[in-house]
RNA sequence: GCCGCUGUGGUGGAAUUGGUAGACACGUCAGACUCAAAAUCUGAUUCCCGCAAGGGAGUAACGGUUCAAGUCCGUUCAGCGGUACCA
């Protein structure tokens, strides 16, 4: 064994052996439980950073502890690798988007194969390959037949400079984050997809994955998709049947004006400078619901309340929300804090119907309804129950459930994407290509030089014939958002080459993902699309469980002094610096045991040095055990074994529990320290035998190995040269040595600690009573005090309860 | 605003079912080894009083339940995350 720990001499070598291993290559096998660990796939941005690291640390670990635990273990890796960073590149360096992202994914390839990951790599897939996105336009295809995906007119950011559409998060300040140049909305006909048919699913389905996805993801699904139960109230009215949405039709009585969205198409029956001022206003940030932001004009109009037949009037508010319930609202200032505010400025009626627990207005809680004709006295629930009941039986309304879930919008005005494989024909047929033409490729020969998307100026490739009919065509140019791309890797990864259909049986075999691993900043866009995806493919018979993601875990973030790190900050920390420095085994070892995984981890070079040092003595212990002998004497173990035994033999149950149960990966670290310190001052000591020291030494480095496997895996071969430590199977706790005889029970006088007794676990109360209460120290506490009681926890604890 | 989560030493954190608060580390201090430094090893390290033995306080604040509360309940404060006129 060398002298020193040197992880540059080891590292190297040993992740060569597991290559001529093959540990890691993935096999159906049916006799064995199969186990599906995946990390979020990266976005090949150029160099891995601390992030990538945890991420990809954390996978890592549960599978390796998978795969000793005997079972069948799926564990790969792609690309993520379409994306707007590609083009930018493009423009700023004139190179071109594809070689940009190949040349990154090799550079993070290598420095993932530094780190020890256990990836099975013949299943690599990088999204912008034509092997991939081709079954991705076949599925659009499907989709499209099925009227899953449509198309229609909607509002986008537009850069005027840029020629392109930004996201809300590429609008800084009202300017476009790149041009600097002022956004506009525009009206653009984009490709959506009907993700609103599914959200019934999407949120009954979250009951499936409760207990297994963090609490606060499922909520943020739930508030996402936000249904809501209300009713449909008819209003008749100057410009005819008003339908409004309500959630609280027990204020019904209450309503003292309507509300309709700027954009209502009722506009088109008022007053020119009304319609001028909604068209002014109708856009300004309404964010707020101070007095100041809000705005609205009195339409001139009336609508006839459908109880007391009084005459209501109508306004335009710019904190009506234009697509969501009917895009106008019964206004009950009483009882709703927007209302109030806004009939406080316009100085508009309130009436109060409901009376509660406060007599502030705007009271908002459900309690007893007053001035509400028939109704008054009744509770808000059951109030609802009958005015609905009533609604219902004159055709004055219908009980209906909303959700604010929007379609989900799929075009982007970009090059470096999925081309959507529809065509424009001449004669204004909108339709697919042909199947047999798949993949549309990606041209290479393109321009940059010109703003916007240089798909649309691509003659060759943009002017095209249809394939049946042989007319002139005119290719989509958009390209798929690249959520797309990552909604169905998951599964792809189970049959990466399959190259006859877009996923084959084995995905049946694999999925769901049993482990999902990923930052939280997905918790809604990508887990719900990867889930309405899977839904999507399981309707066409294409996959047959509900979710695709059995158990998720979201870590935290890195950061560097408490901020997140970046480049224009200057604090970033470079993992391959960290890597040769150390070695992979350190860096993962301190990325684990910093910080719980979900916490957000901040990074501290001293913390590396800690990690790098408890290896150092890890690699000296092993030395030691090595050329350890005692004497072997007795064949009765001594009490200093039984100890020894009982302390490691509770480390490996709390282990396994902690990475199996608890994903508590930092503990484990921990517990593994407190082990190798034991050992360290047994083998000074002497007092337990070698055989004893070995054994459970063999067991400590399996523990360890998920981890740190570089060294347990060199360390297990000085001591046992016929099986590697992955022929291995994960220590089960020796159950004779969890529970022993003599145990310290602690004293509590009025629940406070006093002495601790080492006493016999089985012996009776009374016995304990007495060697208590008879021990000189209890006395000073006992003495001329009535005892009231005396509680006993077996195996534990006493306390005495004086007076 | 609404929804969710979290508050424990100088720092990261541990305490899993209500039962020894501060495990394991980092840092700091002291000591050993060394001509010296690095590395390594040993010890101390929640706060207050005390030379010590020992005693007292203590898990954001206040209150409650309990023989016993970091853990359960209520109120308040602070921080983080999500979301925003969603009727």
């Amino acid at each position: 064994m060398q002298e020193d720990y040197k992880p540059q001499e080891i590292e190297p070598k040993v992740q060569k052996e597991w290559d001529e291993l093959n540990i890691n290559k993935a096999k159906i096998d049916k006799d064995k439980e199969k186990f599906y660990c995946l990390s979020m796939f990266p976005y090949p941005s150029g160099k891995l950073h601390m992030g990538h690291v945890r991420t990809y640390t954390i996978g890592d670990v549960i599978a390796r502890f998978q795969r000793l635990k005997g079972k069948n273990v799926l564990h790969p890796i792609g690309w993520d690798a379409f994306g707007l960073p590609a083009e930018n590149a493009a423009f700023e360096n004139k190179t071109s988007p594809r070689d940009w992202t190949l040349k990154n994914i090799d550079q993070m390839r290598s420095q993932l194969k530094q780190l020890g990951f256990s990836y099975d790599w013949d299943r690599e897939i990088a999204t912008c390959s034509e092997d991939y996105y081709v079954w991705e336009q076949w599925f659009f295809i499907q989709l499209y037949k099925d009227g899953l995906v449509y198309k229609k007119k909607s509002l986008v950011n537009w850069d005027p400079v840029d020629k392109t559409v930004l996201a809300n998060e590429q609008v800084i300040d009202g300017k476009g984050w790149r041009s600097g140049a002022t956004v506009e909305t525009k009206e653009i006909s984009q490709w959506f997809l009907r993700i609103t048919d599914f959200a019934d699913e999407l949120l009954e389905d979250l009951e499936l994955l409760k207990d297994h996805w963090p609490d606060n993801v499922i909520t943020m699904q739930k508030n996402w998709i936000g249904k809501s139960e209300g009713t449909i109230v008819n209003f008749d009215s100057d410009i005819g049947n008003l339908e409004i949405f309500t959630t609280r039709v027990d204020t019904l009585f209450g309503v003292t004006f309507l509300a309709a969205s700027m954009n209502h198409e009722s506009i088109k029956q008022c007053d020119a400078n009304i319609i001028k001022f909604c068209e002014t206003n109708k856009n300004i940030s309404q964010a707020g619901d101070d007095q100041k932001s809000l705005l609205g004009i009195f339409s001139g109009k009336y609508a006839t309340h459908p109880f007391t037949k009084q005459k209501i009037p109508i306004w335009f508010a710019n904190y009506i929300v234009d697509d969501y319930g009917t895009g106008v609202v019964m206004c009950v200032p009483a009882h709703d804090t927007r209302d109030f505010s806004f009939a406080k400025k316009y100085d508009l009626e309130i009436k109060e119907v409901i009376k509660g627990k406060s007599d502030t207005l705007p009271f908002i809680s459900h309690g007893t309804l007053c001035s509400s004709g028939d109704y008054d006295g009744l509770e808000s629930k059951e109030a609802m129950k009958l005015i609905n009941k009533y609604l219902i039986s004159n055709n004055l309304g219908s009980v209906e459930t909303k959700f604010r879930l929007r379609d989900w919008g799929i075009s982007r005005q970009r090059y470096w994407g999925c081309p959507i494989p529809m065509i424009y024909r001449d004669d204004g047929e909108v339709m697919p290509v042909d199947e047999s033409e798949l993949p549309i490729k990606l041209p290479n020969d393109i321009d940059f030089t010109v703003a916007g998307n240089p798909l649309d100026h691509h003659e060759s490739w943009k002017y095209t014939k249809c394939k049946l009919t042989g007319k002139d065509a005119i290719r989509e140019t958009d390209t798929l958002d690249t959520f797309f791309e990552s909604s169905w890797y998951q599964a792809r990864f189970a049959c990466p080459t399959e190259n006859t259909s877009m996923l084959n049986n084995d995905a049946n075999y694999w999925l769901p993902v049993d482990q999902y691993v990923g930052g939280i900043e997905h918790a809604v866009l990508h887990l719900l699309y990867a889930r309405f995806f899977h839904k999507l493919l399981r309707k066409k018979n294409i996959l047959k469980d509900k979710e695709p993601f059995k158990s998720l875990i979201t870590q935290g973030m890195v950061l560097k002094d408490g901020s997140k790190m970046s480049k224009s900050k200057g604090n970033t920390i470079d993992p391959q610096d960290l890597v040769e420095k150390y070695g992979a085994d350190t860096v993962r070892l301190f990325i684990i045991f910093a910080s719980p995984i979900e916490n957000s981890l901040d990074w501290s070079d001293k913390g590396v040095e800690g990690s790098y040092r408890f290896l150092k003595r890890f690699w000296n212990l092993a030395k030691e055990v090595k050329s350890y002998s005692s004497k072997e004497d007795s064949e009765e173990y001594s009490k200093d074994e039984i100890n020894f035994l009982s302390s490691i033999n509770l480390t490996i149950k709390k282990v396994s529990n902690d990475i199996e149960n608890r994903y508590s990966l930092n503990t484990i670290v921990s517990s593994c320290m407190e082990s190798t310190n034991l050992f360290i001052k047994e083998i000074k000591n002497k007092r337990i035998r070698s055989k004893i020291i070995n054994d459970y030494f063999m067991k400590l480095i399996i523990i360890l190995s998920p981890i740190t496997p570089h060294i347990c895996y060199e360390i297990w071969n000085q001591f046992d040269k016929k099986d590697n430590i992955f022929k291995q199977k994960w220590p089960v706790p020796d159950k004779n040595y969890l529970e022993i005889d003599d145990v310290v029970f602690i004293v509590q006088i009025n629940g406070k600690l006093r002495k601790r007794f080492e006493l016999n676990r089985n012996l009776k109360e009374n016995d304990i009573e007495n060697i208590v209460l008879n021990d000189d120290d209890i006395k000073k506490y006992t003495d001329n005090k009535e005892i009231v009681k005396v509680i006993h926890v077996k195996g534990k604890l006493v306390n005495i309860v004086i007076k």
